[in-house]
RNA sequence: CGGGGCGUAGCGCAGCCUGGUAGCGCAUCUGCUUUGGGAGCAGAGGGUCGCAAGUUCGAAUCUUGCCGCCCCGACCA
């Protein structure tokens, strides 16, 4: 993408709007424009970015067994009444009444169309386990949306639902999902901590939050500092059997302030293994067995013959939400620093001297051959001096550069710039084009 | 939803207390110069001061109402 063709509008200054760090870069990067409270359009670049997010969950998801269908925004009242959540909801659910009076709602979550759908089709417990997600846009109107994309009322997100003929199935479900979870938290670069979350009314201990340390994350977590720097299993696991690798995580403390426990804290952990941070919520599951499926009938036939509800879990990833968590955990007082599997360019071509004859030549080849290798790249032809240039991608994050310019070119070098570490080489100008085409 | 704050050019702000021709920086446009860390000089364009009503000879400024946005708290992916 040649830079002067392109839509990036970034801003010297923050708008006033902006308090947390990501926000303010968010705006500064021309990722977001926002249009009402806790509603944002999404500009190219945080498009771009929210594109790959969102491609690492599906492939994630998809590895787990997972299978997507896209559900609609807006969904009847009827079903809600079914599960008895439509007056339970209250004033975050965003009521919408259409040209025949009938009550709609922008869905905040998608439990009772998924069983809707699970149960015009689904009969026998031969066709489980069966999982179902998608990533749609959900809307909360809450009170008070704040810290940009972080917790807007509209929000993009993905949300799995799983259904079992019994507990044990359903167990292994979860475990699927938290597995795939702490790989494609991994993929993006960012330590998840997964962390025991409150089971409401179901009880038990299957419902987890994955939390990511910042300074900024909105809650106190506590936990054993081992957690966070346990790697994920990774994909070459045998997803049938993964009680090991969540026994592993789960065996240490791990809590948030509304579970935590103190005493227990200090049981189970010494001084020098306990970790108390702030975190940001990016992920929840939870299994919650009945709770759907008994009020809206969603009917499984067992190998004995007999009917009863499927057990069913949800798992939700904030996407949108990720955008600004990765930020909050990843960025230095110049900008965003993007990790390479979410950036919204591979690498900026900075062209320090357009109109140079030599200049011009090099970036050209240099483009093109980038281009044929399968690089995503930025190319910065624009007349703006060296320091706004350097400025710039700097602040929008793109994990490397390749400097081209008069004085380097004259001896046939470029320069090559890591965004994460600030280094600097220079090297001859083919070698650094096909280190860069070789990744 | 309780408490607080703010709406003045695209962005950041001053002016308001004490009513009297709407300003500054950045950005934008033109010209010249400049060209390895957000350039310099000269010039130009851009505002029914959030909306409405009221007070007044006269309102960005005072009064009332409404709308929007932000912050703290309670609440949430």
């Amino acid at each position: 993408m040649r830079l002067s063709r392109y839509f990036l509008p970034t801003l010297k200054e923050t708008p006033s709007d902006a308090q947390i760090v990501s926000h303010k870069l968010m705006l500064r990067a021309g990722l977001i424009k926002q249009e009402a409270a806790g509603i944002y359009a999404w500009l190219p670049l945080g498009l771009k970015v929210l594109k790959k997010i969102e491609q690492i969950v599906r492939e994630e998801m998809n590895r787990a067994g997972a299978v997507e269908i896209l559900m609609p925004t807006l969904q009847l009242a009827d079903l809600w009444r079914e599960s008895g959540r439509y007056d339970d909801y209250g004033q975050e659910m965003l009521r919408i009444t259409d040209r025949h009076k009938r009550d709609l709602l922008y869905g905040p979550t998608a439990e009772e169309v998924v069983t809707d759908i699970f149960r015009a089709f689904v009969r026998s417990y031969r066709d489980l386990p069966m999982n179902l997600y998608n990533i749609q846009w959900k809307f909360r109107d809450e009170v008070r949306p704040r810290f940009g994309v972080m917790r807007g009322r509209e929000f993009l997100m993905k949300d799995a639902y799983s259904f079992d003929i019994d507990e044990a199935s359903a167990r292994k479900a979860y475990n699927r999902m938290f597995v795939a979870y702490l790989n494609l938290f991994e993929r993006m670069g960012l330590k998840a901590v997964p962390m025991r979350a409150d089971t409401g009314p179901i009880g038990g201990d299957l419902s987890h939050e994955f939390i990511i340390l910042a300074d900024t994350g909105e809650s106190q977590v506590f936990c054993h500092k081992d957690l966070v720097e346990m790697g994920a299993p990774g994909p070459d696991v045998d997803w049938d059997n993964l009680e090991g690798h969540v026994e592993k995580r789960t065996a240490l403390y791990a809590a948030t302030e509304e579970m935590h426990d103190q005493a227990r804290f200090e049981r189970e952990t010494s001084t020098d293994q306990r970790l108390s941070a702030r975190g940001i919520e990016v992920g929840h599951i939870f299994y919650f067995g009945e709770k759907y499926s008994r009020p809206m009938k969603a009917m499984i036939t067992g190998p004995d013959g007999v009917e009863r509800p499927a057990q069913m879990g949800s798992y939700g990833v904030g996407v949108s939400r990720l955008l600004g968590a990765i930020i909050e955990a990843s960025h230095d007082d110049k900008g965003i620093i993007w990790p390479e599997s979410v950036a919204p360019f591979d690498l900026a071509l900075i062209n320090l001297r357009p109109g140079d004859e030599a200049c011009d030549a090099a970036c050209e080849k240099a483009y093109a051959a980038l281009q044929a290798a399968g690089r995503d790249v930025l190319y910065d032809e624009t007349d703006d001096r060296p320091g706004a240039k350097f400025a710039r991608t700097e602040l929008v994050g793109i994990p490397w550069s390749m400097v081209v310019g008069p004085k380097g070119l004259a001896e046939g070098n470029v320069e090559l710039r890591n965004r994460r570490t600030g280094e600097t080489s220079t090297a001859a100008f083919d070698s650094v084009l096909d280190g860069l085409i070789k990744g």
